[in-house]
DNA sequence: GCCAACGTTGGC
DNA sequence: GCCAACGTTGGC
C-alpha cells in the first residue's frame, strides 16, 4: 500500500503540538478516539511512517500547527478499561477491545501556523475533507495533492 | 456561550 | 428497521 497522509485534531488547551514535542520520546499514545470511522482509519489504514498534519481544533484560531508521523502499530487503548477515565467503555470486551490507538511522534512545527480561515481561501483545497460542511471527524485522510499544496503555503 | 451538524442509543 | 432524543464536536 502506498504512503498515505492524514490529519489529526487536538484541542491545544488539552494537548498541543508543543506538548507532543515535549513528550517523552516526542511521541504519545493517541487515546480517547471513540468514533468508529476514525478508529478504522487508525486501525486499518495507517502505516508506520505516514505523515500527519497536527491540527489545533477549538483554538483561536483553529488551524494546522505542525507535522507528526505514525509511530506504532495499532494496539488496544488502555483508557477503555480504566473505570476512572472519561474514556472508559464498560461494554468493550477485555478479550476483544473495541478501541485501538497508535503512537504519534513529533516531526516538526510548520514554518508558520496555517489557519482554517486561510485554508478556506484556496480553491485548490475546496474539496478537502477538513473543510466539508459539518465535518467532525478527528482523524481523516488527506489527499496527496492537498498535502503538497499546504506544504507550499507554509513558505 | 451558542448552536448546527452529526453519531449513537434505545424504544417501539 | 425507523426515528426521536440525546450527547458531542467544533467554529464562531
Amino acid at each position: 500500500m502506498s504512503k498515505c497522509y492524514w490529519l489529526i485534531k487536538s484541542e491545544p488547551d488539552v494537548f498541543s503540538i508543543d506538548d507532543l514535542k515535549k513528550a517523552k520520546n516526542q511521541s504519545t499514545a493517541w487515546d480517547g478516539v471513540r468514533n468508529y470511522q476514525a478508529r478504522n482509519f487508525m486501525r486499518d489504514e495507517m502505516q508506520i511512517g505516514d505523515q500527519v498534519f497536527f491540527y489545533h481544533s477549538n483554538a483561536t484560531p483553529p488551524g494546522i500547527a505542525g507535522i507528526a508521523e505514525v509511530a506504532s502499530e495499532p494496539y488496544p487503548d488502555p483508557s477503555q478499561f480504566n473505570s476512572g477515565s472519561k474514556y472508559f467503555d464498560a461494554s468493550s470486551p477485555q478479550d476483544n477491545p473495541r478501541w485501538v490507538l497508535r503512537d504519534f511522534k513529533y516531526v516538526r512545527h510548520l514554518k508558520r501556523f496555517i489557519s482554517l480561515d486561510e485554508l478556506k481561501q484556496h480553491e485548490a483545497l475546496a474539496d478537502m475533507r477538513l473543510l466539508a460542511r459539518g465535518n467532525r471527524l478527528s482523524i481523516m485522510p488527506v489527499d496527496k495533492a492537498h498535502w503538497q499544496y499546504i506544504l507550499k503555503l507554509e513558505r
